[in-house]
DNA sequence: CGTTTGTTATATCATATATATAACAGTAGT
DNA sequence: ACTACTGTTATATATATGATATAACAAACG
């Protein structure tokens, strides 16, 4: 599992490891039923704390993104909740696009934007 | 000026205020050179302490949407850096639209968000 | 002179983050 | 049965951040 963290970053550590997980899962790098490595095992190989892998893995059950089986440890598993999506998604648009608004960025470069990530995260299907 | 917190969000006090402030310029509800309310005024009609407004105008300077003017107090101005805004519109649209992906949001479920939230902010100036 | 401006300096308190040890119950393989 | 592994829970500690409180400062205005 391919994980980069910025040290140096004033995003939480739990919080980027889960956004790298997201990210993951929406560019096809880990899939349905694929399990992640054991709290134990991504904390050493990132070298981090045991307990801050625990939190992402936490976090990332309850919004859905992964099933904790006893025998398996933590899998992939994406539940689909695109009416609640849909609301955090505009939420936060909300925010990036005043910041865009405000520096002349166009409808047209946003769109751009949103074609250019779109086709990272679908090529990869 | 009309600043809506909430105390109950996990999101700072001073960075809520600096999202509304910057939707609020987006929305033209704040034009460049308007005079902002001072740092002890905008924290009694908020009922919070006058540091956290500092702290949050100080973050708005910092990033190029104020001005501090000794006689007037602090000041919009928004200063226009497309390159940069693009750059880290790009990093938060990356995180977002990945989320929005694993729930089976469609490209043209986030374009149309994307022309909802320009049309307040366009239809306003 | 008095008032208001942003700013700075302390200090205090609560919370969040990250770490460290330790232990527990359930599961799997030998 | 034993061992090794899983997530989970419980404490404890250290550090950073967020928010508050009180106080003072220089600059500007009337």
């Amino acid at each position: 599992m391919y994980i980069e963290i910025d040290f140096n970053s004033d995003e939480a550590i739990y919080s980027q490891l889960c956004d790298q997980i997201i990210m993951g899962i929406a560019a096809s790098r880990y899939h349905d039923g694929d399990p992640l490595p054991s709290v134990r095992q991504l904390a050493d190989d990132i070298g981090i704390n045991m307990h801050t892998v625990n939190k992402a893995y936490t976090v990332l059950r309850q919004q859905g993104y992964v099933k904790v089986d006893r025998r398996r440890g933590a899998v992939i598993s994406v539940e689909p909740d695109k009416a609640n999506a849909l609301a955090e998604l505009k939420e936060s648009l909300r925010v990036d696009i005043a910041r865009a608004f405000c520096r002349n960025i166009t409808k047209d470069d946003v769109h751009e934007l949103v074609d250019q990530i779109f086709d990272e995260y679908r090529s990869a299907k």
